[in-house]
DNA sequence: TGTACATCAGTGAACGCGCGTTCACTGATGTAC
DNA sequence: TGTACATCAGTGAACGCGCGTTCACTGATGTAC
């Protein structure tokens, strides 16, 4: 029975995990200090390497948590998306989800992070294997590869560009109008195109 | 005549913003502080605040030197790029900017930057208009507004998930390849799907 | 051509700050007998 | 049931660091007369 005396703290690590959190949310990735940490959960500044062995692995446990949180997202959005529609449903979650936690998002992506850190490594390549499955399943007999990275970085690029604020992202619904669009555009516009300009095209197998 | 008695460095607002660069690349935004540059510069701590107010104006200053080179990489790749292909050149460009510069790629993009820097919203503009207008010359008659944003998105998110090490980027060969198959499959993904799988489509105009 | 003086571009000492990390420590917990 | 002891999770002082920024200053430059 812990969260008695508090000497002991019951579950710093969790915690610690918590602070930094919010701290990342509100201050952005420089704010994300241990000793902040430590004072946000009422601690010695040395007490969290009890449970961390550096600020780095702070970092990266909150990383992770955003690449669990992001899967929950895209999930909630369609549990097992297999129609166009309902890959862009997972798109617009995608962007919700950058959006909703800009910092976090940055930290999980674009942060300068070594390549060393297995566990990223791992929880792009979940990703990266969520949304092939996704494409293969909403295209099936397309060459999966290609087209899936083409998608993935599509709507990556959209959450960047609306994060950094290049795009209009005036209301959510905006956004999210702009990403559905957007990820149709990248299964119709050669339709569109096709009695209009010289496209390149290949015939249908 | 300067140069000679080196008590006036002669050009210290180009020396600091090139020291910033050497230090950006070096050693990533951590890496870029007034001091530092001011040793590099081999000039005292406080000079440089002679020609930039803060930190600030000197980063800001440096991603808008990002932003002029980035134009030239995209120029070099195609002086005005009108079909599909040119397009694709402009892609590649585009990527191997970032995976070239990939710090400054980060200032210029990825750093929180407040939208009230009026220096970046203007660069920022730039490159959306230059992109709709590529997209106008390559694909007259369709709406430009819509595509182009997703050209963009499509674009950056390739070149930030390559600069994160989230795709396959062994050599600059394949990366290119990729880009281009990737601009490629926006344009010709539907006829390709046309046959296979239920994609909404919307007739020609 | 020479001098007086304003302006400009640097210097260098100093400030206060928060950081990551180390170290020896101590109070609480739980287990073995 | 009670005691001895190992283990664990915190404490708190201290280190050295580099940073942004201020301030009063001084040496160099160039212009007016």
């Amino acid at each position: 029975m812990p969260q008695a005396g508090a000497y002991h703290h019951g579950d710093l690590r969790a915690a610690c995990l918590r602070a930094a959190r919010e701290l990342l949310e509100e201050d952005g990735s420089s704010g994300l200090s241990l000793r902040a940490v430590a004072r946000r959960a009422g601690v010695s500044p040395t007490a969290p390497y009890r449970h961390y062995a550096d600020r780095d692995a702070l970092v990266s446990a909150v990383a992770a948590q955003g690449y669990e949180e992001l899967a929950g997202y895209l999930d909630a959005a369609h549990p097992s998306p297999s129609t166009p529609d309902d890959l862009a449903a997972v798109a617009v979650a995608y962007v919700r989800f950058a959006l909703d936690h800009p910092p976090l998002f940055r930290v999980m992506f674009a942060e300068p992070c070594d390549p060393s850190s297995e566990e990223r490594v791992k929880a792009t390549a979940v990703i990266s294997e969520y949304v092939r499955g996704i494409v293969h399943r909403a295209f099936p007999g397309v060459a999966p590869d290609a087209l899936s990275t083409t998608v993935w970085a599509l709507v990556h690029g959209l959450a960047f560009l609306h994060l950094d604020g290049k795009l209009d992202a005036s209301t959510p619904e905006v956004v999210d109008t702009q990403v559905r669009a957007a990820v149709h555009a990248l299964f119709t516009a050669s339709t569109t195109l096709a009695g209009t300009a010289a496209a390149p095209s290949e015939p249908a197998k």
